[in-house]
DNA sequence: GCTAAGAATGTAACCGGTTACAGTACAGGA
DNA sequence: TCCTGTACTGTAACCGGTTACATTCTTAGC
């Protein structure tokens, strides 16, 4: 590896010159710069990154801090890798990596009081590193956790989790007009007893989903009935569950939206173990779109969530806090409702 | 943040014990050890990765090489949030971060002739950030460029793609006994015209997988039919096409094994639209197990691979090639055949 | 009591950049 | 011609650790 001393007494410039002309190329005199340039790319020369980092107190990475939650084990989230993806692609056309990072506290997977890791922790790390700004995934509900991220003053934008402080904001979907418009769907097909599957409580989407059932419920002009919200986590066992208790009343709704589409996947299963026919005797909607719901039979109409929208958007956020262009408002992304066959609309 | 300098003169000793305490704790005593580890504690010191990295010429950090690749858009990694949270693990306990490596360029997305960002590339940014070691995740079949980063003497770990060089190797699944358990599990069930759909040319899984197949009808005594292999590339679409084909012929096979669940999906859609009942009529086994394979109808007999292990034994391989304790052989890991109802096997 | 080996610690030179500040050169104005 | 402002470049002090080498302090052996 050449260093810049080494490329700067090439051009028999000083050190300085070679740095302003990575950094500062403006203040740097044409001929000067060209031939720094020059010699720079047929040395293969960039600037070391460790020492960079260092000199600067900034490094050119951003953390990631994803963390299992042991109360929710096995959750998968729905769309983990566009949302890598769009992160990496839009972090690195401005230079970033993504530093994916590990407390080595594995003794919290132990523990059964903590969903997150140490926040404190994350955040010394944060400085060590001179990370330049961290992502935060939602991997549970522990929102205590993230206030402290919030409070740290880094710049840190959380998905899916309502974050705010001086250096900190949040992208998540318009969870609230994404159920709405499915609830108005199944109404508009004709449905009046319409059901929804929520959350998990504490969960900022699920609350959002929740909240958004209900406005589509108004919209429709349909009552809100509180027997018809029951409260599941997200995961298919509780679909199926919810779906069952569901069926189980007198007057059984017509219709389900489920606040996640493993939820409506459970759901699918009760019908089918109740004896009914999807969408004969129920409609089904789900949320987020993932893989399996255009697999499932009968294939699940569902609020389609910008997955890679997340990325460019959360990525977006957090450059402009990091060059201090100010602190974007949240971001709620459109949803788009992607009409399969359980809801009925296709018969 | 408070500095090594600062703890120093806290403690009345110099910045170098410090640093033994934080390195080599055997070299310094007892009570001047306890001291310093105490008033560390106090202050939350831990010395500043960016300057150990620099000084060390060795952070604590592994890259991680992974690229979408545009000759194969969509394509998912099967198992890829397993991977992570297994690397993710694996390395915390021995310190170490894993940096999601991202090339500027982005100008290769749009570059039909390459599949993956220049290695070169790749290896100067693991220069440049000082990186420990790389793993390298399979994204497509660009075989040559992974023979570039096994020649850089980085130590390099690569997931499915056979490795090898001064400090490099490579973990995978036993491709190939998977397949001939698959194989021998069929004709055991009395299948004797058993076909195969393989994954893409040049794709290492792909041909294990292949020859796996083959190795399983030689144990169970049948004979190999050309024409009973179809290739496919992993996709569902090739499987439904490659089931298609297979389905066309004189006498056509009564049961088939894909090299992928999605391509196993593929088959059963293309059974059915055949008006072919899967098993009854064909029976189905895929590999990788993949969350859809319990959820299509029928539920997918399939080769699970052993997602979590990937993560462990990847980082295990780095781990010691990174501590010079020698370059551990390629790990195969052993598969599991999951039994469910495409196979015929439950009825 | 003296010496030498060994243990513990300190000194200072790195690692490879960035940047405040100082210095030089040159153009334009008086 | 001299002065001043601007443009460019160089010097050197950081950033915060690590570590080779020097130094000091013990302690054992004679």
């Amino acid at each position: 590896m050449v260093t810049a001393r080494e490329i700067a007494q090439l051009c028999g410039v000083s050190v300085a010159t070679v740095s302003r002309v990575f950094n500062r190329p403006a203040t740097v005199s044409a001929t000067t710069r060209e031939n720094v340039e020059r010699v720079a790319r047929e040395f293969d020369f960039s600037p070391n990154e460790s020492a960079r980092a260092l000199s600067r107190q900034r490094s050119a990475m951003v953390g990631l801090v994803w963390d299992t939650d042991h109360r929710r084990p096995g959750w998968r989230h729905p769309f983990l890798q566009d949302l890598l993806l769009g992160l990496k692609s839009a972090l690195s056309s401005h230079g970033y990596h993504l530093l994916l990072l590990a407390t080595s506290d594995d003794a919290r997977d132990r523990n059964p009081g903590v969903s997150l890791a140490d926040p404190i922790a994350y955040v010394g790390m944060t400085r060590r590193h001179h990370l330049a700004g961290l992502v935060l995934i939602d991997s549970g509900t522990d929102a205590d956790a993230f206030a402290t991220f919030a409070q740290s003053g880094l710049p840190c934008v959380a998905v899916d989790v309502a974050l705010s402080g001086p250096r900190a904001t949040y992208v998540t979907s318009d969870n609230a007009a994404g159920a709405a418009e499915a609830v108005r769907h199944l109404a508009a097909l004709g449905h009046d007893r319409i059901a929804t599957i929520t959350g998990p409580r504490g969960n900022a989407p699920a609350a959002a989903r929740t909240e958004g059932y209900r406005r589509g419920l108004a919209e429709a002009g349909l009552p809100a009935r509180e027997d018809f919200v029951v409260t599941g986590d997200f995961y298919r066992e509780s679909g199926f569950v919810g779906m069952r208790r569901l069926l189980a009343r007198k007057d059984p709704p017509t219709a389900v939206f489920a606040a996640s589409d493993e939820m409506a996947v459970g759901a699918l299963l009760a019908a089918r173990a109740a004896g009914l026919s999807v969408p004969a005797d129920l409609a089904v909607v789900g949320f987020d779109d993932i893989e399996v719901a255009s697999l499932v039979d009968p294939a699940l109409t569902t609020v389609a969530q910008d997955k890679p929208g997340f990325g460019t958007a959360a990525a977006g956020a957090l450059l402009a806090m990091i060059d201090n262009t100010g602190v974007p408002e949240p971001v709620h992304l459109p949803t788009k409702l992607v009409v399969r066959d359980s809801c009925g609309a296709t018969r």
